[in-house]
DNA sequence: TCTGGGGTCCTAGGACCC
DNA sequence: TCTGGGGTCCTAGGACCC
C-alpha cells in the first residue's frame, strides 16, 4: 500500500521570525505588509497563533489586523531567511525518505511506501521527522499521512497546528465526505459557489453526482472533482520539480496615472528581478507585465523574444509593453513583471551574444 | 472595509507549418 | 458551393494554492 507523507510548516514566516526573536513567541505577532498605522494597503501574510486568538488571520488586509491589534509585533518579509529556513527543513526531510517534493515555501510531500508498512510504523516515522524539525531546524510542523496526495493533505489541515494525523485508505471517504465542498483542494471560492447552487454542500454529496452532469458544468474539471471527491487520486510524489516562470510585483501607495512613476517601478522591478534570474543562471524567452487597476480589473500583456540571459532585456521589453497597452482612463493600483520560459543555460554561453 | 506577492495549471482562439 | 487535419507556439484570461 501507498504511504505518503505531507509535512507543512506551523505559521511558518512568523515561526522564522520566533528563532530571531524568541521573546515574539509570547506576542502576537505578524509578517505582512506594513500597517503604516493602519493606512498600510497590504494584507498579513502569516501570524503566530498569539494574533490568531485574537481574531486574526492570513490574507486579511493589514489594516484590519491594525484595528484589531495595534500593539502587535508587524514585520516585513525577509524572503530569503524563509528560504534558507525551508531548505534546512527540506534536507532534515530527505534523511528520513530519499525523496523529496517541494509544494512551496512550507509545505513537502514525501512517499515513504518503502520504510513503513503500517499504520504504527508511519506514525513513529512521522514523529521521528516532527522531533527532527522542530529540534534541527526550530521549526513547528504538521503531518498529514494517507495512501495519497489528496488525502495526506486533508488529513495535514486537520492535524494543525502542531499535530500528526493518519488517514488509511480505508477511512478516507469516512474521513473526507462529511467536510463541506470548498475545503476539497483545488476547489475555490468561484467553484464552491457553483457546487452550492447546484446543491452539494458536502464532498460526499458531490462524490455521489453523476460524472456526466459534473462534466455538463465543469468539462474536465467535472472529473477532476469527481475523482477527488471519490479519493481517487494517482499522482505520484515527484522529485524533481522545474521552476517554470519567476515574477516581482509591486502595490502602489496610491493609484497611480503618472507614466514616469509607473515606468520607474517597472524598471525597479525589473532590476530586482533580473538579480534572480542570473543568480539562478536563467535565459527566458517570455516578459509578461501585468497591470491591475484601481476597480481591481487585471490585465496581462506578454511578449516573447529571443530567448536570452540578459537582464536588461526585462526592462526594456516591460516598459515596451506597458506604453503599447496601458489604459490610460484608469488608475494604476499594482503592477507586475514576470519571465518564463525559462532555461539553465550554464551550457549556453550563446545566449549572451 | 479592503482586498499582497509568490507561483501553477488549464482553456481557447489564431497564427503558422506541413 | 466548398472551404482537411494535426501539431505547436503565442497570447489573454481565469481559477486556484500558500
Amino acid at each position: 500500500m501507498r504511504t505518503i507523507m505531507l509535512i507543512d510548516m506551523d505559521y511558518f514566516f512568523a515561526a522564522c521570525e520566533e528563532i530571531k526573536r524568541p521573546e515574539l513567541k509570547s506576542r502576537p505577532t505578524i509578517v505582512g505588509a506594513d500597517p503604516k498605522g493602519g493606512r498600510g494597503r497590504g494584507v498579513v501574510m502569516t501570524c503566530n497563533y498569539v494574533a490568531r486568538k485574537l481574531g486574526i488571520h492570513s490574507a486579511m488586509p493589514i489594516s484590519s489586523a491594525y484595528k484589531i491589534a495595534p500593539e502587535a509585533e508587524y514585520l516585513p518579509m525577509d524572503y530569503s531567511y524563509y528560504e534558507r529556513k525551508s531548505n534546512e527543513a527540506l534536507s532534515i526531510i530527505k534523511r528520513f525518505s530519499g525523496a523529496a517534493e517541494q509544494v512551496s515555501i512550507d509545505e513537502f510531500f514525501i512517499d515513504v511506501s518503502l520504510k513503513v508498512s503500517n499504520h504504527d510504523e508511519a506514525l513513529r516515522l512521522a514523529e521521528k521527522v516532527k522531533a527532527a524539525i522542530s529540534s534541527e531546524a526550530m521549526l513547528p510542523c504538521s503531518i498529514g499521512i494517507s495512501s495519497t496526495k489528496l488525502v495526506a493533505k486533508m488529513a495535514c489541515e486537520k492535524a494543525k497546528p502542531n499535530g500528526i494525523k493518519f488517514v488509511g485508505e480505508a477511512e478516507s471517504k469516512e474521513f473526507m465526505w462529511p467536510l463541506p465542498v470548498g475545503e476539497l483542494y483545488g476547489v475555490g471560492a468561484k467553484t464552491r459557489e457553483r457546487l452550492e447552487k447546484m446543491g452539494y454542500k458536502t464532498i460526499g454529496d458531490l462524490s455521489k453526482v453523476n460524472v456526466m452532469a459534473l462534466m455538463d458544468e465543469f468539462d474536465s474539471f467535472g472529473i477532476e472533482l469527481h475523482n477527488l471527491s471519490n479519493c481517487i487520486d494517482p499522482r505520484e510524489v515527484v522529485e524533481n520539480y522545474e521552476i517554470k516562470s519567476i515574477g516581482k510585483e509591486y502595490t502602489f501607495g496610491k493609484d497611480t496615472k503618472d507614466d514616469s512613476e509607473v515606468i520607474k517601478s517597472i524598471k525597479e522591478l525589473s532590476a530586482s528581478l533580473g538579480k534572480d534570474v542570473s543568480a539562478k543562471k536563467f535565459s527566458f524567452k517570455s516578459v509578461t507585465l501585468k497591470l491591475r487597476y484601481m476597480d481591481f480589473t487585471e490585465h496581462m500583456h506578454s511578449r516573447s523574444i529571443r530567448p536570452t540571459g540578459l537582464p536588461g532585456e526585462i526592462a526594456k521589453t516591460a516598459v515596451e509593453i506597458y506604453l503599447e497597452n496601458v489604459d490610460r482612463t484608469k488608475k494604476i493600483r499594482k503592477i507586475g513583471v514576470r519571465v518564463s520560459g525559462l532555461q539553465d543555460y550554464k551550457n549556453q554561453k550563446l545566449l549572451f551574444n
